[in-house]
DNA sequence: AAAGTGTACCATGATACATAGTACACTTCT
DNA sequence: AGAAGTGTACTATGTATCATGGTACACTTT
């Protein structure tokens, strides 16, 4: 039915980041920036697997974590399409993710004993680089 | 010789983070600040893990990563030292792994689905208290 | 000599990650 | 009807990290 949205994801393998937290994070980011539309149809498992040089497991893994938190709704026999947006997470669950993720940051700076002011400069422009990948 | 400085350390187990990284990161913390002066010595690896309730091991790989690093200094059978600064990494190095926690800090700004002015507030607040600790 | 120190092993269990293969239920196309 | 393609569910294997437990050694201080 649908055409498959291509998807373009970069992979770095050996990394500290896993191969399905990587895909599931691209994947993500597309959905949030506009890239996938809503009701998009995304690569089959076996498609992407192919396309990553990445087992198909591992794929499929990414694709039912995103299934799980919401972002994606997955049709027997027919492929997995990104959902509509809805309340996906508790505000009190949002603030600890946040928090911890604040955490893990600043005991980063503190270890590679950078100043702050550069952390910041380089936060604000990542997220700002987030906006702009947004209205696109 | 020296007295023991006395070392409040608060561990979450469980959590995300594993304990060995929760130990160095709190030591790395005060000796940034000061809390921890160059020179102080360090609770001994058996006394922090009774403290800590944790096996003696783990803390000793805690300051065997730390004495890498470059934070400590070990002296065979008088105990670990906070070492003068120095370079500590390369300056490719620092910039590899800031990027790397900005990556991984914006991930889970995607993930949880929060407005990064929420997420530029949190850092930024986190970042003041850090300085505001290190005058102490 | 004894006690306390860091350090180095080895072994165990638990968990996460990634690969590999197989199978099943379902939908769509031919 | 049949074939092909889909998500999903298993089981198994191998690797790596984490944490614990125990032992031993070299060293310094008391």
């Amino acid at each position: 039915m649908s055409r498959v949205a291509p998807l373009a994801i970069v992979l770095a393998p050996g990394g500290p980041r896993p191969i399905v937290r990587q895909i599931a994070d691209q994947i993500r980011l597309a959905i949030t920036t506009g890239e996938l539309a809503h009701g998009a149809r995304l690569p089959s498992v076996r498609a992407l697997a192919g396309q990553l040089l990445v087992n198909s497991n591992t794929v499929a893994r990414a694709y039912s974590d995103l299934a799980s938190e919401g972002w994606l709704q997955g049709q027997h026999g027919q492929g997995m399409f990104v959902a509509g947006q809805q309340g996906r997470l508790s505000q009190t669950e949002r603030r600890r993710r946040l928090d911890e993720a604040v955490g893990a940051f600043v005991a980063t700076i503190v270890e590679v004993d950078l100043p702050p002011s550069i952390a910041l400069a380089a936060v604000t422009a990542a997220l700002q680089d987030l906006d702009a990948r947004r209205v696109a």
